[in-house]
DNA sequence: AAGGTGACTGTCA
DNA sequence: CTGACAGCCACCT
């Protein structure tokens, strides 16, 4: 078989994270053969976001918090996480040793 | 084509 | 998890 590429390996974790736990962008990246591209990852989410529809709001960064640009990005990503059982504290913070998701090997 | 940028991470102090 | 620095790589101007 040839290799998956880096963009389908990302899609295909991220819509694989169960709901009520989440990934952090380097771990993703990890998983999908690049520990060095989080910031590709990141790219992914904007671009696939929109065509796969992928559950972005389950991708933080290390400190389990969601730095986003926009204010009304977070307040929808807070309802999307508790809504989904996350509980997230009032500074956009989420408990990763909590709701990390650790994948299947293959 | 070339340089700047960024929803990042890891290491050092 | 405070702050500064380096590494990485696709996308934008």
């Amino acid at each position: 078989m040839s290799t998956p590429s880096f963009s389908a390996q990302v899609i295909a974790i991220i819509q694989s994270i169960p709901p009520g736990s989440v990934m952090t962008y380097g771990q993703v990246a990890q998983h999908a053969g690049n520990p060095r591209g989080a910031r590709q990852v990141v790219r992914l989410l904007h671009s696939a976001s929109e065509k796969h529809r992928l559950p972005w709001h389950r991708v933080l960064n290390r400190f389990g918090e969601l730095p986003l640009p926009d204010e009304a990005a977070r307040e929808e990503m807070r309802w999307m996480l508790e809504s989904e059982g996350i509980s997230v504290s009032h500074n956009y913070r989420i408990d990763l040793e909590h709701y990390r998701w650790h994948p299947p090997l293959p």
